[in-house]
DNA sequence: AACTTATAATCAGGCAGCTAATGATTAGGA
DNA sequence: TCCTAATCATTAGCTGCCTGATTATAAGTT
């Protein structure tokens, strides 16, 4: 599941040694890109171990977070196919992630009367319940992950990896996305 | 596959909502973990995309590199139980691994004649060849990722990037670290 | 009405990682 | 010597995500 498979990142001088024969190699690009993949791993391991001790995944955590009723917002009812276009999977991938909430008690399918190709996906009350005795603790641990870095750094981060993130996109777009 | 299930990040205002629902919420903190996973998720993206080009995974690049006889150094020839560990994935996740590379002819298993319980696995000439086409455009593509950020700013994030793993580590450590 | 094209959701099958259980071998202790 | 415990690699079965094919419905054309 992770992106790095990797225990202990390679020393500098290792990836100086390599440069030497790949001059390709970048040896501060790739320190950098070994470092945000581990932190994004990371990162992420520590959500997920929240995720799975209430038997949800990030998938799954992804759709009810999208059908969350905010403050004073709307039902937010969606179709599958717009759940998966925003959160970024196949609608094949959708169906099967709906299958598993509706079977847990925490959305359900309606059938759309306009269009009876199309279904409403909707929250249960089970699954507002469910989010929000789980999403304190969630926010709790992102809060600890970052609470070494002051605001400052916190801009910087959030502007660099942008550049990365934009730089990826634009350099390298998706071939296919989801489901065009 | 990727860790953050999000076509857009959410705008910053909807953090500040939401906080004002769950205290323990900190919008900043919110706001890098997400950019982190997306350039994570994007970073990893484009690599991937490298590795499928060539049929080989994260998981099998791995192995590879680990394998891989740098310049004047020794053949790099370890038991599967070393590549897991070092890889950080079980002993049966590299079997696996081990049988497709050994199937594709990039490694090959010899018996240990000291205990027969183990094997050694090594890279082939084929196996070294292929890491040897691959791994320039590899490098090429962290590269250019990373080409929108001057040394300064890379110091920065490989700076501000180790906090944050080193952080994830300590508060929260692995609970069974893969096969111990 | 009949035909074609497009779209919604689903099904079938695949791959990569995991845990738990298994068989073979080694090491240590009485 | 024999018994027990530890270790190596493997197998079997699970989950979560994927792609590609399939079925039902809708809409446009003639």
């Amino acid at each position: 599941m992770p992106h790095l498979l990797l225990k202990d990142l390679p020393r500098y001088e290792c990836l100086l040694e390599c440069a030497q024969r790949f001059p390709q190699l970048d040896p501060s690009a790739c320190e950098v890109f070994l470092h945000l993949l581990r932190a994004g791993d990371e990162g992420f391991r520590v959500i997920d171990a929240h995720f799975q001790a209430h038997n949800v995944s990030q998938g799954r955590f992804t759709v009810l977070m999208l059908l969350f009723e905010k403050n004073g917002g709307e039902p937010h009812v969606l179709t599958p196919a717009q759940l998966a276009e925003q959160a970024g999977v196949s609608r094949a991938t959708m169906t099967g992630l709906i299958d598993t909430l509706e079977r847990d008690g925490m959305v359900t399918r309606t059938p759309s009367p306009a269009d009876r190709r199309m279904l409403s996906v909707t929250l249960t009350p089970r699954g507002q319940t469910f989010l929000e005795s789980m999403l304190p603790e969630h926010f709790r641990r992102i809060g600890v992950l970052l609470d070494s870095l002051n605001e400052s750094e916190r801009r910087t981060l959030v502007r660099l990896l942008g550049k990365i993130a934009n730089r990826a996109a634009e350099a390298f777009p998706t071939a296919a996305p989801g489901q065009a």
